[in-house]
DNA sequence: ATAATGACTGGGG
DNA sequence: ACCCCAGCCATTA
C-alpha cells in the first residue's frame, strides 16, 4: 500500500521518469531520490518492468549508478536498450558504460513534477507541453 | 499477515 | 575490471 496518500510509488516514477529529455539519462537511485527514498532503487526497476505497453514513458533512459544497463532475464534487453539511446545520441565506451558526467539529466525536484501533472490534468489535451520526446 | 521478488547500490576482496 | 554480499523497499509477477 502507498507510504503516503496520492498516486502511488509505481506511477510517481512514471512521472518522474516521462520528463527525462532526449538524449539523457537518469540513474535508478536518482529516481528514487527525487520521489523521495534514495534506497527504493530497486522499486524504480522494478516499476519499469511493470509498465504497461504504449505508456509513453521513455523507460530507456533510465540506467544504473554505473552509467551502465541494468541486465534483465531477457538477454536482448540491454541491446534493445542500447540501440534506443545511441538513437538519440548517447555514446557508450569501450566498457559498455555512458559517461554520467555528460549524460545525467539534472533532475527536478518532487514539488515541480508534481505541479506539472496537474497543469497536463487541467490543460486541454491539444496544448499538453512535455520536456522528454 | 508473511515471504518472495527484482531493470539497485555501495563496499570489499 | 570482476564477483560477492548485505542492506533496502514497494508490491504481489
Amino acid at each position: 500500500m502507498p507510504r503516503q496518500d496520492g498516486p502511488s510509488f509505481f506511477t510517481r516514477v512514471y512521472h518522474v521518469v516521462r520528463l527525462i529529455p532526449r538524449g539523457k539519462v537518469a540513474t535508478y537511485g536518482q529516481v528514487a531520490s527525487i520521489i523521495a527514498d534514495p534506497q527504493a532503487a530497486r522499486t524504480v526497476g522494478w516499476a519499469l518492468n511493470k509498465l504497461p505497453e504504449g505508456k509513453a514513458v521513455p523507460w530507456h533512459r533510465v540506467i544504473n549508478a554505473q552509467g551502465r544497463i541494468s541486465p534483465r532475464r531477457y538477454a536482448g534487453a540491454i541491446s534493445e536498450q542500447r540501440q534506443l539511446l545511441e538513437r538519440e545520441g548517447v555514446v557508450f565506451g569501450a566498457d559498455g558504460a555512458v559517461d554520467l558526467e555528460q549524460y545525467q539529466w539534472e533532475g527536478l525536484d518532487w514539488p515541480d513534477i508534481e505541479e506539472l501533472e496537474r497543469g497536463w490534468a487541467t490543460e486541454p489535451p491539444g496544448r499538453r507541453w512535455r520536456l522528454g520526446d
